[in-house]
Parts: C-alpha cells; structure tokens; sequence
DNA sequence: TCATTCATTCTATAAAAGTGAACGTAATTT
DNA sequence: AAATTACGTTCACTTTTATAGAATGAATGA
C-alpha cells in the first residue's frame, strides 16, 4: 500500500455516511463516475474492499466499518478545522440522539437533563426511530447514540457498545378513582380491565405470566406500543395499566393516577448503545457519567437486591 | 475557502513539524518546488499565511501553530489507520519525553514508574536537552511533554499548559563523615566547602541568600548545571551541597550522604510542560493523573502549608 | 567577499481527477 | 412478462492539479 490517499478517504467517508454513491455525488458537485472511481481507487489501494456490492446498493463490509470510524475521527476533526478558519471560532456540534418511539419521554427527558440547564452552548437533536433504522444511522455515525429498552445483538461488522442505564420496575397504575384497590396482588385483581404495553415487548410478556402466575383474568382495553401513547390512556381510560412509574411520573406526583404495587421480577432496561470510538462527542460523555446516571443506576442496584 | 485539500494539509503537516522545506522534500522524495508551491497553495486557501518567511527559514505563525495542532490529530489518526491495513494491528506510537538535562535523574524515574512496572505495550523514548529546544520539540509535535524545573513563559503563539507536579525543599546534604554538623543552622556553618547549583538556576539564588541573610561565607569548591553531576560530587567530593534531597536519594538512604536541614523557602519545582491538545497520548494522561503524582502534590501541598 | 543554504518563481510535462455516454443489473411498475 | 426506474461501473476523452528542473533571490557564515 502505498501513502494513504486522503481524498480517497473523504470521498468515502461521505459515502459510506450517506450509503449511497449517486446521491453523495450530487452533493459533492461530482459526477457518480468520478466518485466511483475514486473509491474503486482507494480499494485498490487498501487491497480489499470497503464495499459489498449487494444488488444496486453499497453495503460497508467489517473492513469498511473499521476504516469509516477512523474517517469519523479524521474528518470530524477536519471540519472543525475549516469551521475555525472560516468563521474564527468552533461550534461543539449538535449531540445526535435516536430513541425508540415507544420508549418513555419521562426517561428520555430526565436522561437528557443535564443538556437542558444552564449549557448556554448545548444543542441536541432528537430522532425517534424503529431500532433497525437507529443502528444502521448509528452505525453510520448518522446519530451520536441510541437510546433503547431492547438490547442489541452483536454484529459481526459493528463494535456496538451497550450501556445499562436504568432498570425501571413494571408497577400496577390504577387511577386516583380505583385506590381502593390493595397495595397487593389480591383477588380483587381477578377481573379488571387493563392498557398493557404491546405484545412485542418484554414488559408484556413479563405481565402475562403473572396473570397466569396469579390467575388473573384481565379484559385488554388495549395495548399500545407508544408509552406516551400508554400514558395518555392510563390517564384517561379509566381502567387499570402495567407500565414503568416513570411513564406516569407527573400524574402520579398530581395524584391522578397512583401506583397499587410493582410487578415481581419484571424490569425494563434502558439503554445507551454507541458505537466504541476513541473520541466521542463530549456532550455524549458528559451524559453518560452523569451524576443522575450513577444515581439511578445506584436506585435500581438496591432495587435489585431488594428483590433478593 | 474551498474545501480543505488534506493533501496541502498534509503536506503542511509535515513541514511544520521538521521545521524545513527542503529535507521534508526530500523524505517525502518530491521537489522542493512541488513542496513549497503546495504550501503557497494552502495558504492562499486559507487566505492567510501560516509560515513567517524568516530570513531563509520556515516560521510558524499563531495561526500555523493552530492549524498544525489539528493537523496532528488528523494525521497521527491516519497513520494508526495506515499501519492498521498494513499490518492488521496497532501499536501505541512511543510516548516522548523531553527533560532538562540539569533536573534530578531521580524524579525523572520516579515520573515514569508507571511506564515501567508490568506494562508490556508502553514504550517510550526520553530525551535531554537545553530548555528552549524541548519547547520548540514540542511545539513541533516531536515530543509528548517536557519535564523541566524552569517556568515557561507564555508565547502568544503557542498554548503552553505547565502542570506543577512537585515541589522539593533544598536541602543541605553532608557526607557521612561530617554528620558532627548540627541539624540547623549554625555557625558551624559559616566557613565551610560547599558544591552548589548554577548560577543560572533559581536554587543557587536560594542559596546566596540564605548565606548573607545568616552570615555564611562559602567557599565554593564547584558550581553544576546538571544535578546528575552535582550528585556525584556532593558523593565524592566531602564538600557540602545544596540541592533538592530527591537527587541524592539513594546516597542518603544508604547512609553515604545525611541531610542536616532545608534551606528555608527554598524550593526547585518541578512541572510537567504539553501543548494544549484535544487528544493526549494515553500513556501521558495516565502518567499526569497517577496515584504518585497525586501523592507528591499532596505532600508538596502540606510542605507548603507548613512553611506558612 | 564568496560560497552555501534554503525558499520561491517560472515553464513544461506528467499524473490525477473529472465528464458524459454507454452499459449492466437489480428492483419496481404496468 | 415487458417496460421502467434506480443505481453502480466502465470507457474514452478533457480538464485540472501536481511535479520536475532550471533560474532567481535572499540570508547566513566562513
């Protein structure tokens, strides 16, 4: 291999961040000839390829990733360069984040905190997405982290890098109407009606074997993926719902709805998945050591072993 | 500005950091034309010149040294990706150590204990030289940090980050035969053989006036920059000595040598010099924020607090 | 002073990056 | 099943950029 060719790099770095030649060419005022050339050049200089063919689109293989993350470091590094030599002075960019949709916004909000108060030079941009969709855009250094409640896979090509952030409890929430109701699992319970979360999710499967477990014979009023969405119906239906407290934090607080009991044994794990870089975004850093952080990760160890 | 052409930076990248057109031609095995009109060439990008024609030579400007610190974190992570696809591995490059030549041979050790202590994959290089040289190593990027005793001033420049890492009292030392000598100061002392510290060094000053403030007339029998000399003498010559008691450590733990008492507010500092850089060395921050290094500032921090 | 060192400028040439049209497939529509 | 569209590659050719080499100039040092 002769000298690495640092145009080569860029023109691929664009692509492989855009994952499509033509439209990159477009953008890079080139035509999708040159550019393809251009990357054909870089392959031919690495001696393998970066790309899989894979019908009419560019698929990075694990070689294409591992040199995309360099890329990153090198190129970031060099935008903000020009940044400074055009304007005088650096901007941190934007922190990208991608949540899953049906994940709770209480969450999010309380993850994102530290980013909202007295950071004058704070700025973020929020993306809900279905979790292929998020790894591909992470994968892609399209987003900075994923935040989700369902674990990833290991890839072969991708060095994902998974944090637990929070272990939330599925409690019973019934409205202000029914607290009656006991702080117990009860006979009471036998015939209810119910907003449970969609049967995809782990926390629904985690209440059905309770309901086996404790005979429960619950009317599904409706199970709903979104948990604002869940909140919304929780709030308003009138009947009982299984859902972490944290969705409901507000109403719970206003005594709206109130909290009869946790469900043994069943979580929801939250998630910070990035990918395993040597710089990452500062703001990313600072989140993710975040005295909040330690704090409900310190909350849901003492849960755990309250359990116990 | 255009887009930035990394093939302009990197060459710049390199000028700057051999400080030389015409053997950096000659590595890269092109003309120094070619060189120097890529360089003119980024410059007009830029719209701003980056070298100071001096005389016959390359200078940097403010905004050279800049661009040149970002130039290293865009190349030193191209040449890891470089060596990756050559050789399937990467190895952490050499950490680079500049010290004075007059500094104790023994802090030097004691900095770098934790380079030298079960980790198989450090590696380093150390280099003595005069003061004004090791700074312009490192504003070149040859060197990771410089350890010296003497004050940086500030350039406008060049963001200098001096790190105090210790602060030693000087001590007077006697040879085991002349341990009869109080433990304080005394006229015993008045008329005595001494070996001391160069004129230029702030200890000797310490020393001077510690003499006429108690009426002391030293004979002085040598004065030594390098405090790797000083030690052999202080060992060997039976005269007294003035110096920081780390620099004969091991002399006055195997009873060759005996401390009698520190001169008062006499103290050599000892400060670790980098360039204020986005991304250290790993073997640098580990060494910066060592558990030894904490341990000497404390100790420094009562010393000082004692002395008030 | 005169040779030496080092950077710059100029012209011609070699190398590279670029264009645009033609081509090959895979996916999608009719 | 045929036609259409989307997307990447290949090829012949043009334009742009990088480079060599000789000439120039300015500073340094013996």
């Amino acid at each position: 291999m002769n000298r690495l060719n640092y145009h080569h790099l860029y023109y691929f770095w664009r692509v492989a961040k855009q994952g499509n030649l033509t439209a990159t060419a477009e953008k890079l005022a080139i035509s999708q000839s040159a550019l393809s050339a251009q990357i054909n050049q870089l392959e031919h200089n690495i001696g393998q390829p970066l790309f899989a063919r894979e019908g009419r689109t560019l698929v990075l293989t694990e070689l294409g990733h591992t040199v995309l993350n360099y890329a990153e470091d090198i190129f970031q590094r060099g935008e903000e360069l020009q940044q400074l030599l055009k304007r005088g002075v650096i901007t941190l960019p934007s922190l990208r984040i991608g949540m899953l949709s049906s994940m709770s916004r209480n969450f999010i909000e309380s993850f994102m905190e530290p980013l909202l108060k007295d950071k004058t030079d704070a700025s973020f941009r929020l993306l809900a997405r279905p979790q292929p969709e998020l790894l591909d855009l992470l994968a892609q250094h399209q987003i900075d982290v994923v935040l989700t409640n369902r674990e990833v896979s290991l890839s072969d090509d991708i060095a994902w890098q998974s944090q637990l952030l929070s272990r939330q409890a599925v409690s019973v929430i019934a409205p202000a109407s029914r607290c009656d109701l006991p702080e117990y699992i009860d006979p009471a319970y036998k015939h209810q009606r119910w907003v449970v979360p969609g049967s995809a999710s782990p926390l629904r499967a985690a209440f059905e074997s309770f309901c086996t477990q404790h005979q429960l014979e619950p009317e599904i009023v409706a199970e709903v993926d979104d948990m604002a969405m869940l909140r919304l119906l929780a709030r308003d239906s009138g009947a009982l719902a299984a859902m972490p407290a944290v969705v409901v934090r507000d109403e719970l607080q206003s005594g709206v709805l109130s909290k009869r009991f946790d469900v043994p044994n069943a979580f929801e794990n939250f998630y910070a998945v990035t990918l395993k870089r040597k710089f990452q975004h500062p703001l990313l850093s600072e989140l993710l050591q975040s005295p909040m952080i330690d704090a409900i990760q310190q909350a849901t160890a003492e849960q755990q072993s309250d359990a116990h």
